[in-house]
DNA sequence: AAGAAAAGTGTGACCGGTTACATTTTCAAT
DNA sequence: ATTGAAAATGTAACCGGTCACACTTTTCTT
C-alpha cells in the first residue's frame, strides 16, 4: 500500500506538503502541487482513512439505528438517508436494532468505538435520559421525544384526524381503528387523532379499536376478529399502512368488496400501498425527504454548523387511492 | 476520553500489559489482570477500535453492496448479514449501487480506504475482471460469475423449470413469462428454465414473454399488455416475486380472477407475496439462510479460515399458496 | 544448587495520517 | 540595499492502539 510518505519521497517533498495538497490548506507552490498531483495520480494513491481518523476523531460514517429493516416503512428512508449522506461524503452504518433498548444502547457504544460520526435514531426505544447521554450527535426521526434533540417527524395527530374525518366525509359509517404498540408515541398519537375525530359519534365504542402492533399478520386477524364482533364497521383507519395492508387482505379473505363494504385509509405512504389491489388510500408522510433531512440535520450537528429547527414537523398529505369509494 | 496510558498509569502497569488484558494473550499475573481488569471497569474504559484499526490493517466492518434496498427483496437478506455478522463481532455498512457499476467501484475504493474488511456484492453489475481487482476479500450473491469468487445462490434454472412445470400440472395450459433484465445471468437463468418446459408446447411462441426488469410498475403493464395481446394466457410465471405481484395486480385490475382465469406463480419467496391477497404462490430461496451464509463465508475468508466450497448453490422450495389452483 | 525453561512485565517502534511550530525563501515597500 | 511580511516547506509530535524484543522473576529439572 501506498502511504504519504511513499507519495512524499517521490515527489521529493515533506509529508506535511503532500497532506497539504490533499486536503487544499496551507501554502504550496503551484509547481509543488503540481509534481505531487503528478505522483499521486502515478501511484494511484487514497490516502488512508483510518488513519485520519485517528487523529482527527471522526470517521465519515454516521449510523442509521433502526428497529428492523425488513419493516417496509425502513427502506424507504434508509434510501433517503444514504443517498443524502454520500453526498455530503459520508458512509452508512446499518444497525437493526430489533426494538431492543439494550441492543441500541450496545450498539451505540460500538459506535463511539469506531467514532462513528453520529447517529439517525428511527423509532428508537431509548428512555430520554438514555439519549442525553449518548455522547453522540443524534437525531431522532419518527419518535417525538420532550426534549432538546433535533426531531423529524410528520404530522400524526393532523394526519390520524384527517384520514379519519376523510372516511366520514366519504359516507362511511362506523369507523374502526388498527393502532400500533400502546408504548409507542406515534402510534398513541395517530389513536388520539383517530378519536378526536370519532369519539362523539353516536356509534362510538372503544371496542372498535384494535391492537394490530403495526404488524401485518397480527392486523390480519385483528381485522377479521374486528369485523366479525362488530359487523356493522364499514371502514377501518389503520395506524400505519403495513396493517392496512393487512386489513385489506383480512377483508378480502372475508369475501367483501373494498371500497364498498368496507373502506380502508392507512398511514405512511410507504410504496407496498401501491402494490396491492386495490391500491390503499393513505396518509403519507414524505418519507424520502424526512430522511434527507435528518441526514441533513446531522450533518450539520456534526459540522457544528447552525441548525435553524431544532424539531422539524413535516405536512402529511392525503393520498387517495382505491381503498376507499 | 480514557485511553490504555490512562488505564496503565491507573493500575500502575505498561500499556503492553493492558494490551495483553485486553486481547486474552501473552502472560499476565492473575492479580495483575484482576487489577487491570478493575481499572478497566472503574473508567469504563472501551479501547479505541480506530487505533487498533491502523494498526491491525482491519476494521470488524463489513460491506453489503447491494442496487436499492428499497428493493423488497433486499432488506430481508440485509438483515440476515447483519444478523450473522454481529454474531461474530462485525458491522455493517450498507452500501446501494443504484445498478452503476461505476458507483460499485466507486464504494469499493472508499471502503478500501476504511480498510473494510470484505464485500458482500447482491446482484453486482460489474464485470468480472473489475472484481477480480476488487483487492478485497468478497462474496457474491445471487448473481453467477464464472470464476473463483465465492458465491451464493440458489438452482434458478431448477426453480424457474419447477415452477414452469407446476403451472402445466395444475391444468394451465398458455403460460406466459415475465422476465428481469436482459442483461443479468438470473433473469436469463429462469428465463432459459421456463423455456425448458415450454419450448416444445403446441401453444407456445416467443410472444409469450414479455420483460418486466424485475419491477412491478412495468410488470403490471407489461402483463396487461400480454394478456391483452394474448387472450389464451390462462397462467404466468414470473421471473421474480415483485413482478408475480405486479401480475396479481394487473390481473385483478383487468378483472379477471385468480387462480381461476389466471395462475400466477413468482419467484424468490419474499414475504410481499403473504401481503397481498390471494397470496402469491412462488419458488422461493431461502433468502435469510443465504444471506448468513454469504456473512459466514466472508468471515471466514477474512479470517482466513478455509471455506469447504467456493459455490454454494442452494435448494429452492416451491410455496403453493393463493395464486395457482 | 545450577541451569534452563516458563512466566511476567516494560520499552519503544510502528500503523499512516495531521498539524503546530520552526525554518527558509520570495518579494514588495522603503 | 534593507527590512519585514507573506509564501513555501520541513521536522517531529501526536492520535491510541499493538507487538517484537529485551529484561527480570519464578518455577521446574536433574
Amino acid at each position: 500500500m501506498t502511504t504519504i510518505r511513499d507519495i512524499a519521497k517521490a515527489a521529493e517533498v515533506s509529508v506535511a506538503t503532500v497532506s497539504r495538497v490533499l486536503n487544499n490548506n496551507g501554502y504550496v507552490h503551484v509547481d509543488t502541487r503540481a509534481r505531487v498531483l503528478k505522483i499521486i495520480k502515478e501511484f494511484n494513491y487514497r490516502p488512508n482513512a483510518v488513519a485520519r481518523s485517528l487523529y482527527k476523531k471522526q470517521s465519515n460514517t454516521i449510523a442509521l439505528i433502526l428497529p428492523d429493516i425488513t419493516n417496509p416503512f425502513f427502506p424507504e428512508l434508509a434510501k433517503a438517508v444514504e443517498d443524502a449522506l454520500n453526498l455530503y461524503g459520508y458512509t452508512l452504518m446499518l444497525c437493526n436494532s430489533d426494538e431492543r433498548p439494550l441492543k441500541e444502547r450496545e450498539y451505540v457504544e460500538i459506535l463511539k468505538q469506531k467514532y462513528v460520526d453520529g447517529v439517525i435514531l428511527v423509532s428508537h426505544t431509548l428512555a430520554p435520559e438514555d439519549l442525553e447521554r449518548l455522547g453522540l450527535p443524534v437525531v431522532i426521526v419518527d419518535r417525538n421525544v420532550h426534549g432538546k434533540i433535533p426531531t423529524v417527524l410528520s404530522n400524526n395527530i393532523g394526519g390520524a384526524r384527517r384520514g379519519t374525518r376523510f372516511l366520514k366525509e366519504k359516507g362511511y359509517k362506523v369507523i374502526a381503528h388498527l393502532r400500533g404498540p400502546e408504548n409507542i408515541v406515534t402510534s398513541n398519537e395517530r389513536y388520539q387523532g383517530y378519536l378526536d375525530v370519532v369519539a362523539d359519534e353516536s356509534w362510538f365504542h372503544e371496542g372498535l379499536t384494535a391492537v394490530g402492533n403495526y404488524n401485518m399478520k397480527e392486523s390480519v386477524t385483528a381485522t377479521k376478529e374486528l369485523i366479525t364482533k362488530y359487523p356493522e364497521i364499514d371502514a377501518i383507519f389503520s395506524g400505519n399502512d403495513v396493517m392496512g395492508v393487512g386489513a385489506v387482505k383480512a377483508v378480502q379473505e372475508m369475501g367483501k368488496q373494498i371500497p364498498d363494504d368496507i373502506g380502508i385509509i392507512g398511514f405512511d405512504g410507504i410504496t407496498l400501498g401501491e402494490m396491492i389491489y386495490p391500491e390503499l388510500t393513505t396518509i403519507a408522510q414524505p418519507i424520502y425527504e424526512m430522511g434527507v433531512l435528518a441526514a441533513r440535520m446531522l450533518i450539520k450537528l456534526i459540522e457544528n454548523k447552525p441548525l435553524n429547527t431544532t424539531f422539524y414537523e413535516f405536512p402529511i398529505k392525503l393520498i387517495e387511492r382505491k381503498t376507499t369509494r
